[in-house]
DNA sequence: ATTTATTATGATAACGCTACCACAAGGAGC
DNA sequence: GCTCCTTGTGGTAGCGTTATCATAATAAAT
């Protein structure tokens, strides 16, 4: 593969010379540029990154974190930042945990290899005690969805309180009594959140909170698991089971719930594969939705609206979010005065399942 | 960020036996071993791939180029490919073409300048002329969904004909008379192989081959596209909107099929996408599924066993091909003897679309 | 005419790491 | 004794690029 130096001797210049025109910084004069570059195409000459990296100290590449990319919620972060970054001349190392938290150190690890600028990561399941210290060891961070790991990286979520708001209040104004909720992972700071949303949102619209309203997620798995992950990580690797393992627990769930709480009108969810288990829990329990339910998901994923009836789900400005930790991030990288949290608005999608 | 060489130092040995203990290449006393692991561990040092990289001439990675990471088809391909490319040491680059026929290119010069050390591209939708020259710039690649180029790099794919053939023979057994075919993006080779499987195999069972039983991916495009990719590239970015249209299009083609042919009593479907479409027309217009049209989907993503009724479909082994595409690779960066194609068989998945 | 700034090119020395060669100590085999 | 092999360690050079300093020619300002 040739090298700078070939494409100078080609060009009859010094190889600085070929550096200059490559990298467009420096004088070179019009012609000496046209013959170079002349020289480049003749040995199709490509820049080696690592080369060039070893001696500026920056690799012009941010690596991106994520649970699961074929995960649509995810697949819109990673674009918005995605976006921002390459109009900045950075690249994204897109990284996989396969929602596994060992993976989450290991892949941090591998970034620091790589000497990436900075990282920005989704959702992290591990303690924060050991977290922080992996992540600390990076330039810059941003955390998506994680809030309160202090000043040391940025930080971009969305405002679930105002989302739960949203559900609950609508829901109300639906007149529905009896308004459930079914929880997400216990682990993830997202599902947390959530699930306190709800609980503000309904004191707030002076209804009770009731416990057996509240479908924790970890109840319906089969025995001896003890949290998603681990069911996950138990069948043949693939995103197309673990699609299907989301919605089996929503539906498990719910059907437990509808036995239990015959009374139950409405229910709102974390995710809306737990909304489309929930749907087939009804649909099999001869529940009518929205008549007898009323159904409110979560994330506005392709199925919300592809399942009948359609869910009333709740938009998560994913894209802006990727964008707007993409943007925090290269702030930090400038050192310019940075902002440390950007919290954005949900929207209520309002479909069929809950009109 | 502490260097070979400080490690060398804190741990009086010589720079070149810490990348030894750190490589597990040469010999080293176990007891020099302990003391440069504890120098590292003290100074908290993470090696430079760029610099090794550099000397050694390998980065071992890999680029992994997909039309979109979103799609749980080409996820769980890249899962497979993940998976044994890490066993063996590699790691992948992930990147995304967004059906973007531009960033094809630009993708493969971003990898030569990372110097990766080969390069699997699933379903590229340049012209082949062009593809070629840019690919045969790598040390080695292999192909997915894309054979007929030769024996300049691998290729690993799924059997059209063999699929076409389950899913044709199913609807025939089922006593279906006339089975209607809703093709795929026509520059995709994938879309075209799947159509040509779908002609032969109606040949085959002694069918007529009807013109107006094919519909098309383009005829439904809105006024003035003339191709998906164009559609795809004029709504604000994101993979959600994406799938909206694939089902729309679907949605579209097959109201007009079963307006245009009434009798029509089977439509097998490019991907489960265009079959949810399809069905959502049938709905629409009053045709119970299956009782008087059977739907065959394709690819069994997640959605084909959400929606009502659940999709009967064509599983392929995406898994297996990615894993199958790692290791084809990898025989040819160790310059084995390859193989040159990998071909894997069908599945027909039945649900209650088409039983 | 002299100073100052701008344009244009190059020589040299790193960046962090490993390939290659060299050397030495110890044991095995003749 | 000698050769040969294994084990253990280090010196030197170089991978392909750019930062830094140096030089020179031209242009602009005093």
């Amino acid at each position: 593969m040739p090298t700078l130096k070939d494409v100078a001797r080609e060009a009859n210049v010094a190889p600085i010379t070929v550096s200059r025109v490559v990298s467009g910084n420096g004088y070179v004069k019009p012609e000496t540029a046209a013959r170079v570059q002349q020289a480049i195409r003749r040995l199709g000459y490509t820049p080696n990154r690592a080369a060039s990296s070893l001696v500026t100290g920056r690799t012009l590449s941010i690596g991106m974190v994520v649970p699961d990319v074929s995960y649509p919620f995810f697949t819109d972060i990673v674009l918005g930042a995605e976006v921002v970054a390459s109009e900045h001349g950075y690249n994204l190392i897109l990284c996989n945990t396969s929602e596994n938290l060992a993976r989450e150190l290991t892949i941090l690890n591998f970034l620091r290899e790589a000497r990436v600028d900075g990282v920005i990561m989704c959702s992290p399941r591990s303690e924060d005690t050991v977290l922080l210290p992996a992540l600390a060891l990076h330039r810059a961070f941003v955390l998506v969805n994680h809030p309160g790991l202090g000043t040391l990286g940025g930080c971009v979520r969305s405002n679930h309180l105002q989302g739960a708001t949203l559900a609950v209040q609508h829901l109300v104004a639906n007149a529905r009594k009896h308004i459930a909720f079914m929880c997400g992972p216990e682990r993830i700071p997202t599902a947390q959140e959530r699930s306190r949303g709800y609980v503000h949102a309904l004191k707030n619209a002076n209804y009770p909170v009731d416990p057996s309203l509240i479908v924790p997620y970890t109840a319906n798995l089969p025995a001896g698991m003890t949290s998603q992950g681990e069911w996950l990580q138990s069948v043949p690797a693939g995103s197309l089971e673990w699609n299907r393992i989301r919605s089996t627990l929503g539906s498990l769930g719910a059907r437990a719930l509808l036995t239990a709480r015959p009374d139950v009108d409405g229910i709102i969810c974390y995710s809306d594969q737990i909304a489309v288990g929930a749907l087939q829990a009804c649909q099999d329990l001869g529940r009518r939705v929205p008549e007898d339910v009323a159904l409110v998901g979560s994330n506005d994923l392709p199925i919300a609206s592809q399942v009948t009836p359609a869910l009333t789900t709740l938009r998560i400005p994913t894209y802006e979010m990727g964008a707007s930790a993409a943007r925090l991030l290269l702030e930090r990288l400038a050192d310019r005065a940075p902002q440390n949290e950007i919290v954005l608005p949900h929207e209520l999608i309002v479909r069929a399942s809950a009109p």
